[in-house]
RNA sequence: GCGCCUGUAGCUCAUUUGGAUAGAGCAUCGGAUUUCUAAUCCGAGGGUGGUAGGUUCGAAUCCUACCAGGCGCACCA
């Protein structure tokens, strides 16, 4: 309909000066919030008068009359400063019932993306403990964002890159060996301020002593005495053996990430694809970008460190690609990464990241554009951070000290619906209260049961239809028998159900379609108790059928974008 | 100090990319079930949009300055 209207307008404007020099993508139809305004309205006229050195309500005046009769347009008129209001005609309005039925579960996709190829990189995160409620929200935004590019039709890869090649999980390897060698001897306690000390360390290591006796020991340990931690690591990596080091390493690393598979399973994630930072190390991937790099001059040598030439690429300084004990960096590992995505074809890459990593986005991307030269996009999205309050006390985390709720002991609190629901209900960019009491609780304080009330009462509505002997026929030339405010509020908010998913994959912003949700609700509830559905007049009866089977689809189709349950009986 | 994000009702947040009278939920107060599920509905009160300027037909939205909060500024990941 925007569509028609567009075209309408721009018709008008080449009859008035055949030269304007307006295209149709200039043309803003919008829907009307009040329907006094009707049921579009363009800002064409105001927009453009001073171009056509008229003012705005004369020009408006003069794009209405040279604007071509169309069926489904009832009424035009000119309001406010120079809007040009479109009144529909109800055959329009109720077509979208008649779209609704016949598309079903495919109503609110379009192929805008011709299904060309996107990988989004979310959660990620470390294997060095499980997830915790502020990984859910990054977890929860990326699987939405997928679901939405589906929808919108992209050929969608979700993937994990999994950072298990690093000086973290040599911390966590050290972390799991003190633990271990606490089993074997209580008295012996090694201490060290910088290790994991979260519960899940002592079953990986209760694990090991288990499976493997002694065969990690190491001799006076409690004596070690170091400076550094590198210096540590180093030190038990040439005691144990690099083998027997790696060994451990591997057993916790495959612990943790057993257990987010197992969390990611419980939120209702299901990723495509593992990436593990230890493959491009294996397979010199590594070597390979450094090469080109060095080659290409992006790099220089000082202080016996390599560095990347970042700066020249919009970062604030350069960084330090492989460090003086000759090591490499995150960074290093991350650009070969990166390599190997843009090596993959895709044409948009998508990157999910905690917002505290806002300050390492100039040089990745600084990295990205010398590699893709523009073959593909790469899009970083920043999640903020979620508080987490029971009622309104605060609830403070830290991954070193296993201070945190995990995301599992949430989801099983108040459920996956719900935390899902609440993960997606802010701006992605906004900071967020996760209030725990809020989200378990079981009345009208929880959107998410709302929305699925409004739901089931349709399908009760169904189910008392078959038990009445009231035989559900659908016949479009009944619709417009719907005549009540409350029906077209509901025919007119299922119409551009379509607009808002197209509005939230462009934007990035699920929210708008759990706002969405909320509003068709209570729009469902309202009429709910005004007017009664199954009523002797089947004809009237079969139009009203009608017209809420279409929203139990709309309720469906966004349920599983969201992906939460939309259950038929509360 | 520099950079990024944010500031809207008592609280949590929207506002369809600059549009018409800034809207929801919670909380507060008052009502509604002999009728398809009261996990619901209807109504009321509540606002100098952080502050001050600017840009234009029009600003919560864009620009500038200031105030306040969060995050970041590693040879950590």
């Amino acid at each position: 309909m925007k569509d028609i209207i567009k075209d309408l307008i721009k018709k008008s404007l080449d009859k008035i000066d055949k030269d304007n020099g307006i295209s149709i993508e200039n043309i803003e139809v919008g829907l009307c919030k009040d329907k006094r305004f009707g049921d579009f309205s363009s800002n064409i006229a105001m927009k453009f008068s001073t171009r056509f050195e008229s003012n705005p309500k004369k020009f408006a005046e003069n794009i209405i009359k040279e604007m071509q009769n169309n069926e489904n347009i009832l009424k035009i008129e000119i309001a406010g400063p120079g809007f040009i209001n479109f009144f529909t005609s109800k055959d329009t309005k109720f077509a979208v019932i008649e779209k609704i039925l016949k598309e079903k579960h495919l109503y609110g996709s379009n192929c805008l993306g011709s299904n060309s190829k996107v990988l989004i990189e979310f959660v990620s995160a470390n294997p060095t403990g499980p997830l915790h409620v502020g990984h859910g929200r990054g977890a929860v935004f990326g699987d939405c964002i997928s679901s939405l590019l589906k929808e919108n039709g992209y050929n969608v890869t979700k993937e994990y890159y999994i950072n298990d090649a690093g000086k973290q999980i040599d911390i966590l390897t050290i972390s799991v060996l003190r633990r271990y060698h606490e089993l074997i001897d209580s008295n012996k306690v090694f201490s060290y301020e910088d290790l994991y000390k979260g519960e899940y360390i002592w079953d990986i290591s209760a694990d090991i002593h288990r499976n493997f006796n002694l065969e990690f020991y190491i001799k006076n340990l409690e004596n070690y005495n170091n400076n550094s931690i590198d210096e540590l690591i180093h030190n038990i990596k040439n005691n144990l053996s690099i083998e027997r080091f790696n060994k451990i390493k591997e057993i916790s690393v495959n612990f943790i990430l057993k257990d987010i598979k197992k969390t990611l399973k419980l939120s209702g994630i299901k990723f495509d694809s593992w990436f593990s930072e230890s493959l491009l190390l294996k397979n010199n991937s590594l070597d390979l970008i450094l090469n080109y790099l060095n080659e290409n001059s992006h790099t220089y040598k000082k202080d016996d460190a390599l560095w990347f030439k970042s700066k020249d690429s919009g970062d604030e300084k350069d960084r330090v690609l492989i460090k003086e004990n000759n090591d490499h960096t995150y960074l290093s590992t991350d650009i070969a990464y990166h390599y190997n995505k843009i090596n993959r074809d895709y044409s948009k890459i998508i990157n999910i990241w905690g917002a505290d990593h806002h300050g390492y986005m100039d040089r990745i991307k600084a990295a990205f554009d010398i590699f893709a030269q523009k073959k593909s996009k790469l899009i970083i999205l920043l999640v903020q951070f979620a508080n987490l309050y029971r009622g309104t006390e605060k609830i403070s985390m830290s991954t070193r000290s296993g201070e945190f709720v995990t995301l599992e002991q949430l989801i099983k609190e108040v459920g996956k619906d719900a935390t899902r629901f609440f993960y997606l209900t802010r701006k992605s960019d906004q900071h967020m209260d996760f209030d725990i009491e809020l989200a378990k609780s079981n009345n009208n304080n929880n959107p998410v049961y709302y929305i699925q009330y409004a739901h089931a009462r349709i399908c009760s509505i169904f189910k008392q239809a078959q038990e009445n002997k009231m035989h559900y026929k659908y016949d479009n030339k009944y619709l417009s028998l719907l005549t009540e405010e409350s029906e077209l509020n509901i025919i007119k908010k299922l119409s551009y159900y379509p607009d808002v998913i197209i509005s939230s994959t462009e934007k990035y912003e699920p929210h708008l379609l759990t706002n969405y949700m909320r509003e068709l609700a209570q729009e469902i509830h309202s009429y709910y108790n005004k007017y009664q559905i199954l009523i002797a007049d089947d004809k009237l009866r079969n139009a009203r059928l009608a017209l809420i089977e279409a929203a139990k689809h709309v309720f469906k189709n966004s349920s599983k974008v969201i992906g939460i349950g939309m259950p038929e009986k509360m």
